[in-house]
DNA sequence: CGGTAGGAAGTAATAAGATGA
DNA sequence: ATCATCTTATTACTTCCTACC
């Protein structure tokens, strides 16, 4: 994407002969000779005649047109006109170098954005899958915790059973905690509910109702 | 990005009058009259002369190059030469034509690629969003359930305290487990660390090492 | 109102390097 | 190595649209 763009400054212009107040005139096709390498049936093309077209303003040219996009992608007629008389060329083309160089500008522009986007993305795929991984690393550990309550209230008896002289009575199992998604539809069945569950702290978890 | 582009192919084309060999050609700046609307000083521009411009190809002809388009990107020559036989065209310009639709077609295609991938993104932050909250809450249920464990043993006093009868003994807290990014770097006190945690179907939690 | 100036999008064509047969 | 074709970049132009006088 860079090979080919800065380097064609010493012999590509065949149209320095032409210093006028239009830059660079191509020949013909068929003028005299074709100092073309390739496109050896470049006949007619021309609507039939020997028609000059002009090519490729000179580097420095282009030089002096991008240090002025680089101030600034607009382009005053003020400027344009100074710009126009200074590089030896039309108004005109000065203008329509600015029009095209702000649509190369977009499009380049786009390109980064989509890269940008894209590693962007790729790291959330991976936070996302390492977040899908630690949830259910945490279900299973709270599984395990449960099991451990269960065993340890059974082994308990005949006690309080720990109704709730504690903040810590509170252990949550909404409905929609274990399903989805992760193939665990089955686990809540593990768990026992204690039906009173609310947590002062865990305003949070409002933060569901958007889904 | 669609609003003029299909619209233009009722009176666009004053070259329907030249339907010779070569297509359409605009009538020079300074020929005999300006039937432009603006751009009043385009005097000069085609090297001083009136040069004649082709300029659009009739809708009929870009319809049967998008249909040939359609079928394949590329171009064999003799594709090319059978086109250009039938809509009176230059073989050139068939050729020329299917690489700025080639361009096209690839700029339109980053563009889509840009919006999908943007909309992905999107989606994946909510889902990340999502899945940030329910590591926190399913964190803090599994502190809840701490303090209730702890609360059992402390109360069950000189029990068997549940070495190792069952799988349910295995309650791992590994170092990098609630650290990091959270804000819950200190939670991992309250935790009471059993130091001989291995569960055996949980070798996906080496998922970390990459982090 | 009309006419002009200018920007954005699309299009045709050219230029030059790379590539494959 | 020559030739055709591709890609990328560039020039110029057309059309549409908006703002301004």
């Amino acid at each position: 994407m860079s090979s080919h763009q800065e380097v064609d400054d010493q012999m590509v212009l065949i149209s320095q002969y032409y210093p006028g107040i239009y830059t660079q005139l191509m020949p013909a096709e068929q003028g005299a000779a074709k100092p073309r390498r390739r496109r050896k049936k470049n006949k007619g093309e021309g609507s039939g005649n020997g028609v000059m077209r002009k090519r490729k303003l000179s580097q420095e040219q282009v030089n002096l047109l991008e240090l002025n996009f680089g101030n600034e992608h607009k382009l005053e007629s003020e400027r344009k006109d100074r710009l126009a008389s200074e590089l030896g060329l039309d108004p005109r083309q000065v203008a329509v170098w600015f029009q095209n160089r702000r649509a190369r500008w977009r499009s380049k522009k786009l390109e980064e954005e989509y890269s940008k986007l894209k590693s962007e993305h790729e790291n959330n795929v991976v936070e996302k899958c390492r977040l899908e991984t630690e949830v259910l690393k945490l279900k299973e550990q709270l599984i395990e915790a449960e099991k451990e309550i269960q065993r340890l209230l059974e082994r308990g008896g005949s006690d309080g059973l720990s109704s709730n002289t504690s903040p810590s009575s509170s252990f949550s199992m909404e409905p929609p905690f274990l399903g989805g998604e992760f193939g665990m539809e089955g686990l809540e069945k593990v768990f026992y509910v204690p039906e009173s569950s609310y947590i002062p702290e865990m305003e949070w978890a409002g933060l569901y109702n958007y889904m």
